[in-house]
DNA sequence: ACCTAGACTTGGAACAATTTTA
DNA sequence: TAAAATTGTTCCAAGTCTAGGT
């Protein structure tokens, strides 16, 4: 690389880190001082005492960036030479070969499928949104770090490095996870490695959570009375865990845990912050926060008379009538713990997040009734009902605040569906001018014989044509932002998915892909009548 | 009665594979 | 048939929550 423009040799290791910090050149990562100085810390330890590198500023990293370019072209021209590379599936075919042995494990007889099995490499930590730490130096894990856990008699798998050995071996039948290290940069944090989410512990843990969820159906009319009544208790405790509890329930937030210093600065229900909330009157109340992931939520709902009055006292004063400033907290009277601890009292074993589980899947499970019950004429066809699913997988992702960043070609592309929208508009325009001429016995604009019958028939399908365009265009800009994996993933119960499949005559491959298939494969014999 | 280490679920982005379109 | 668009997979960060130590 080149310093001050003058090139120095680096140590291969050197050399690494040097590489891990060029490839970040084309990120927004480049244009922020936390991630530059912690590089830059990072950076000259490796280097070490009195290396002629003094300052990042006068470093030039282009010729790592351009040969790590250049490394993975032979890549990109591989997989371009299309469907003869026989060379391209001999590689993949190898990989493959070499990797079978490490992506399964036995488990009280069973073979299961292990979910990550590769150690993260080394680079450089990239937290989301402000992360202090983000730009540090994540080293690399050895076997040594690396304390797994197998049968007991079991012979111990080996590793690559020579001369090492595992940090140490357990026989632990009380925890899932396969081996674990402790995080590099996250000190107080550890990485695991877990069985895939087909797996039998995985499947038997997903069904207890939708049916812990669907426990709660049977509470949630006491659980509701219980804090509709406490939103005007005289302990200013329990009056905020009651006002708290209705967020919870009704916008379906994040419990929110007490966050250190150390990490982005977000917050969920619990650690609402008095900035986050704006009181309009007469019941208005507008969130405004960084949840889970720095994602902006961002939602103006109506509630209750008694709620708004509590939010306004809770922005304006503490306990003890002390006026409240921004950065401190709105519920300041307790914490997630303490109100899990609460929730015991309402239902066994419920803590907030099944509030999550509960709202989102019972959504679904409305839509889909009701779109059922509606029987209009889109849902004829298969399409227009996997449509009506969608929909309702929308609302709940939206109910979640599960967001994605608008892909970088949207604006293009809505351009490009904008102008064929319009031409066949126009198309449509002239077909209509046509069969008007073609009542009226007259001959076509090109001088040619209109029928009325074709000229009906092309513009009826030309019609059917554009609505199905407006809507793709229309569905295409409403999900621009939102994310529909997530909650078909982590939220809503499959059962009700497949049940409504099976009612509706849906393949179940149009709403589940290869992967939800065999993760959810434990829901697949559910009985058509199943409600969440 | 805390408190936090430890374990497990949830989350969006990046990357890869596949399908559609021009 | 290449490029564009879409869909699926991998990655690893960032949450939640409880058990068990003090």
């Amino acid at each position: 690389m080149l310093y001050d423009g003058v090139p120095v040799d680096l140590t291969p290791e050197q050399e690494e880190v040097a590489t891990f910090f060029a490839v970040m050149k084309e990120t927004d990562y480049m244009k922020k001082d936390t991630f530059l100085n912690n590089f830059w810390e990072g950076f000259r330890e490796v280097l070490g005492h009195g290396h002629v590198i003094k300052s990042l500023d006068k470093c030039d990293f282009l010729p790592f960036y351009n040969w790590h370019m250049a490394e993975r072209e032979p890549k990109k021209n591989l997989s371009k030479e299309g469907g003869a590379s026989q060379e391209k599936e001999k590689l993949k075919k190898e990989k493959d070969e070499a990797e079978a042995k490490y992506k399964y494990a036995l488990v009280d007889g069973r073979q299961e499928m292990v979910g990550n099995f590769r150690v993260e490499p080394p680079g450089l930590f990239r937290g989301r949104g402000e992360h202090p730490k983000m730009g540090k130096i994540k080293k690399r894990i050895y076997p040594r770090d690396i304390t797994i856990n197998i049968g007991e008699g079991v012979p111990i798998p080996g590793h690559p490095f020579t001369g090492q050995q595992w940090k140490e071996v357990k026989h632990d039948k009380s925890v899932t996870w396969l081996a674990f290290w402790r995080d590099p940069v996250n000190t107080k944090e550890y990485k695991y490695v877990f069985l895939a989410a087909t797996s039998t512990w995985k499947s038997e843990s997903d069904l207890q959570k939708y049916e812990k969820a669907r426990k709660l159906k049977d509470f949630i009319g006491g659980i509701r009375d219980t804090y509709t009544r406490n939103w005007d208790s005289r302990d200013r405790a329990e009056r905020q865990m009651a006002t708290a509890l209705y967020f919870i329930d009704k916008l379906a937030l994040r419990a929110g845990h007490e966050k250190d210093e150390d990490e982005a600065d977000t917050v969920g229900c619990c650690t609402l912050k008095v900035e986050n909330v704006e009181c309009a009157p007469p019941n208005h109340i507008k969130f405004d926060f960084l949840g889970k992931d720095s994602i902006r939520y961002e939602n103006t709902v109506d509630v209750e008379d008694k709620v708004f009055k509590n939010v306004e006292l809770f922005k304006r004063e503490n306990q003890s009538g002390k006026p409240k400033k921004e950065g401190d907290q709105l519920f300041e009277c307790f914490d997630a713990q303490d109100l899990n601890v609460r929730l015991k009292d309402l239902m066994e074993g419920l803590s907030v997040k099944v509030f999550r589980t509960y709202n989102a899947s019972i959504t679904l499970d409305r839509l889909l009734a009701e779109g059922e019950e509606a029987a209009s004429a889109e849902a004829e066809t298969v399409e227009g009902r996997v449509a009506d699913y969608n929909r309702a997988n929308k609302e709940v992702a939206i109910l979640c605040n599960h967001q994605r960043s608008v892909p970088k070609a949207h604006e293009n592309q809505m351009e490009k569906l904008q102008e064929k929208l319009d031409a066949v508009r126009q198309e449509v325009k002239d077909l209509q001018a046509d069969l008007k001429r073609a009542k009226a016995g007259k001959k076509g604009e090109d001088g040619k014989v209109l029928r009325e019958e074709v000229v009906a028939g092309k513009l009826e399908k030309k019609q059917a044509q554009l609505l199905k365009m407006e809507i793709t265009a229309k569905s295409k800009e409403d999900l621009k932002t939102v994310a529909l994996g997530t909650s078909k993933i982590n939220y809503l119960d499959p059962r009700i998915t497949v049940a409504w499949c099976k009612r509706n005559e849906v393949p179940i491959e149009k709403v589940f892909n290869k992967s939800l298939l065999s993760k959810f494969l434990w829901a697949m014999d559910v009985e058509p009548e199943f409600r969440f």
